[in-house]
DNA sequence: TACCACAATGTAAACGTTTACATTCCAACA
DNA sequence: TGTTGGAATGTAAACGTTTACATTGTGGTA
């Protein structure tokens, strides 16, 4: 029903070659007949026909984004810097969230070998081994954001941990003169809260601060883990003066810890976060954390992504970092 | 590069028709040859080219998503509801979530025109004539996420708003036996809000609530309007007793006016919002609001829409209300 | 005038699948 | 034994576009 180039070209008196090079804006077709042709297929209501054009010309303008089965506060921000991204060069954006139904390897088989999508962006905490066979196997571009840790031969968009994670430790020593700092960290299969920990640890070491065993406590990014951990850390005989969360949530869970003890942040104890979820600055105190440029992630990942699809996937790996800023407000 | 049902059927030595049947499962081909078959697909890696597949068909198993352009902490939700029952019938979601480049018709026009999408999805908080005429003017299957008023000849799937702020001004009413109620509406042009308004009053009037004209105070679901408006209420002579807020947002601005003002919420005045957005259980006090299933309008959508697409668009025209209901916390 | 070069347009093949229709083959039945 | 019917498979067209190559026409140049 829809009408197609042979219609327009039956109309416009030309062939059907012409009406395709009109409408591509091909140089070769002068003027008047361009026109012509443009006139008709307004007329007619027309539109290409996507699917076939992406098939003839063996290539998708579909980017698929493969989002971890988790919700998240940030991933809404994610979607729009691709996707607004790609919009800007034609290109759209196909989101996969769910792994109930199918693996996530299933999915990026799929995405990957049905040539349905023209590149993949792969947003994931941690790869497995089994993911990195599906991706190697597969010849479209794809760009990783994720904690780029051992990482090497993948394009990766990843946000600046390492960096932001010393800052916000190097500020509670020199700034803050904490010297008894505890830790919490991320789940242990997540690249991004890995290295966060490392810096830290650096960060301390570099400044002279003795790093207590007791005093790293492991948490899962869940708000209860970090209210446990905490729990443990402040029911301690040495307790630490300022608790690093690696998140902004298990930040939360210690503001529960301690106030459900009777205790004040910061005056008794400072806390401090990384994230800055839009909860943060109206938890009481406001939560002093790390911002990242969520959105930038999406951008990146996506400019970075249509480079390599329009080079034929030719351009070198490339690492990005994008960056963070210390955001103090009154925990600590 | 990729293998394709040509290779696959001169080693299989069979014809190509065979092989695109025992992929497809057909139950004419006889159990050998099918094994055969995919015996041979499995080995050369096949994939079948969905490009091609969608192309020939001439159906898409894409549902196109629009979101409105600006960022929400729900659409993640709705995403992951519409892709986790799009994937189980094996569809994948594109989401258009950025307007900036083009304008919302002009998004509708490219997926609903250009055969990409095999239905649409809109997540819109108004319709304007000219997206209706848009719509009109297609012939792929669409379904609208909005509040419904007046949205009569299309598929729609809607948030209850109407019983939900209904059952909340009862509340408020009977259980709170608040008498001076005000209301903090929502943008002008937005549906939801318009019919969380009406609810409100209708169910002043039917319990016999008088609704002073200055205690409807104009917002716009920012968190500003909402404290900008509650400042308007409480500096007025004749204050209100309560404060609902057509969203969280704006009651979490209502919490800002009034402790600024050293005044205490519940006891010198009651706030209730609409949402219960992350941040609500964490206010202090916990906010008491609406709940409303978010994830449901996505389920809901995508399978109203599923539908409509394998009946060829030929099913009525469905109206869904997902259920919603009060939260009850500490701030009134 | 004859020829060439190039610009504009046309012709037709190709992409990978599905599927209507054609063919083959075998079993069942008269 | 010959005929029929249906099951299994094959052949080829079709989908809407792009594009390599072919054709035509025009103006300039020798």
């Amino acid at each position: 029903m829809a009408a197609t180039i042979k219609e327009i070209a039956k109309i416009a008196k030309v062939s059907i070659a012409t009406v395709s090079r009109a409408l591509s804006n091909d140089p070769k077709v002068i003027e008047e007949t361009k026109q012509l042709v443009l006139k008709v297929a307004s007329d007619l209501n027309y539109n290409p026909n996507l699917l076939a054009r992406n098939f003839v010309k063996r290539k998708s303008n579909l980017i698929g984004l493969i989002l971890p089965d988790i919700a998240d506060e940030f991933f809404s921000e994610i979607i729009r810097g691709v996707d607004d991204t790609a919009l800007r060069s034609n290109y759209f954006t196909m989101v996969i969230s769910s792994h109930k139904n199918r693996s996530l390897v299933e999915s990026i088989q799929t995405l990957m070998g049905g040539g349905l999508a023209g590149g993949v962006i792969i947003l994931i905490p941690y790869l497995s081994e089994d993911i990195k066979s599906a991706l190697n196997n597969e010849r479209i571009p794809f760009v990783i954001i994720s904690g780029d840790n051992g990482l090497g031969s993948y394009s990766t968009i990843s946000i600046d941990n390492y960096n932001a994670a010393y800052e916000m430790t190097q500020y509670l020593i020199t700034q803050k003169n904490y010297t008894k700092i505890a830790f919490i960290t991320g789940p242990a299969d997540n690249n991004d809260a890995a290295i966060r920990q490392l810096a830290f640890k650096e960060a301390c070491r570099n400044n002279g601060i003795r790093i207590k065993k007791s005093w790293i406590v492991e948490g899962n990014f869940s708000k209860e883990s970090g209210e446990e951990a905490c729990r443990k850390l402040i029911d301690s005989k040495d307790k630490p003066e300022a608790i690093f969360a690696a998140n902004d949530m298990m930040a939360l869970g210690c503001y529960e810890a301690i106030q459900s003890k009777g205790l004040k942040i910061p005056k008794d104890i400072g806390v401090v976060g990384f994230d800055d979820i839009l909860l943060a600055r109206f938890m009481n105190p406001p939560l002093t954390t790390v911002k990242v440029h969520i959105n930038e992630l999406g951008i990146m990942a996506a400019e970075l992504l249509i480079s390599k699809i329009e080079n034929n996937n030719s351009s070198a790996n490339r690492k990005i970092k994008v960056s963070s800023e210390l955001v103090i407000r009154k925990s600590c």
